[in-house]
DNA sequence: ACCTGAACACCGTTCAAGT
DNA sequence: ACCTGAACACCGTTCAAGT
């Protein structure tokens, strides 16, 4: 489906780094510094000259840091002047890295999708447990940064991404998903995730939220009766309600042996 | 799940008009000036006085005004002073009627929502094609606004939308699917919808767009070799593929009979 | 090659004031 | 009750310079 993997957004003019996202996905990881990654080596190519204070400007720094501004301040609290700050360089100078805000997004985006497969050996026969889990993970990952879901369906697809859509879509096609059917297999999938994983980054409110959006449905019970009597706004259960969603989708997917 | 009706936000201080929203949302319409309804009634309470050419500022107005922004400008393109300039008010008098640029955002949303029923009678027995028709159009209609998918999941829940969620609801109950379910059935379906048409109103590309892209995935064919040969992202038929993943999701729902 | 501050063209919102 | 312009505190980004 009409999706754009990055580096796919016509040739810029400017200066511009060699785009990290032409590396292979599998091989090396794209950025180093993302928090998803292991510890980031900080060691460079030489370390005759002794501890670097202050290392300098580096899209894998400027990325580490957008992540972190991001899952503390949200979207919207993502600042080029703040991050910029943050890394301890002069307000605009990020601009030598980094395109544009966008730019900013994209990379952060896919540092934090990176996938690091099941936990047991591989080829295991338990197609539905390895997609579960694939899912499970996937969901996981975005919601331990609340601000990737809803960034991920607007922005260019990064080697990270598209590594997950590949493994998935490999796995699928060895359970026995007809050929003609994988995509809309694998984009109903991605449907359910996103939209689960969105909505549940959304809306966060307090318990006394919760009950004050009860009650105001209980006041206009008559007009919303069913909703009101099973508590669809009160359930809690997120990770449950996910999982049950998935069988659901799952039992439609499974190939009829 | 932790969802919030609109007017549940916590007591605002200031001037504020009566919410539109705490009016029963069967009986009229909360906003007539919705594109979605019938035409606007332009005619206000006394008609004795000749046409105004300038018919003052009121919510409906404002709203009708945001829904028509929103639509040519997008999410970013909404500015609160042009969203004045357009009604030919002052820059700043809009927030008399409004509290914030949110509150535009929420009344825009659910005003964009309306459903108007099936088409044939009620009470059919065929509840799989009247769920079908719901979600087919409710997809529609946020697709008449593509800006309206992305918001829908982190906004107060107006009363429109939570009129779709009450007749879902209802529906599949009467269709059987168990009280311990219908939850989880309700947010797995909202859960495919958000997801499907959120990344159907994002993924915009021109056909040479898409055309890179699946180049640039061919380049990369090694590594992503399963959705590389499924052409995942040149799939065009987003109609055909959001059918087709209901119908899986539907599948997996069925009550057992 | 890499970084910088000043400046530009915007934003949403507050406020004191008008009718 | 309803509307207004000026002003404030921001933004992302450009640009001409610096080293």
């Amino acid at each position: 489906m009409a999706a754009k993997p990055s580096g796919a957004q016509g040739d810029r003019p400017r200066r511009l780094r060699a785009s990290p996202q032409s590396a292979p996905p599998q091989s090396a990881p794209p950025q180093s510094a993302s928090p998803e990654s292991a510890p980031p080596e900080s060691g460079s190519s030489e370390s005759l000259e002794g501890p670097r204070t202050e290392p300098s400007l580096s899209l894998d720094r400027i990325v580490a840091a957008a992540v972190e501004l991001l899952d503390t301040r949200g979207v919207d609290g993502l600042k080029m002047r703040q991050l910029a700050d943050r890394l301890g360089a002069g307000a605009m100078s990020l601009y030598w890295h980094v395109e544009n805000k966008e730019m900013v997004f994209d990379l952060a985006l896919d540092s934090v999708l990176a996938y690091r497969g099941p936990p047991q050996k591989a080829e295991s026969r338990d197609w539905r447990g390895e997609v579960f889990h694939m899912l499970e993970d996937w969901r996981a990952s975005m919601l331990r940064h609340p601000w990737s879901a809803s960034l991920l369906p607007r922005r260019a697809l990064g080697p990270n991404i598209l590594s997950r859509l590949e493994l998935l879509s490999n796995t699928l096609s060895r359970a026995g998903v007809a050929d003609a059917d994988l995509n809309a297999a694998i984009w109903s999938l991605w449907n359910y995730v996103i939209g689960a994983t969105v909505t549940r980054a959304s809306f966060v409110l307090s318990d006394e939220d919760r009950s004050v959006a009860q009650q105001r449905l209980t006041g206009l019970g008559e007009h919303y009766p069913t909703i009101e009597r099973s508590r669809l706004l009160l359930d809690d259960d997120w990770d449950g309600a996910f999982r049950k969603g998935l069988d659901f989708l799952l039992d439609g997917l499974a190939p009829r042996s």
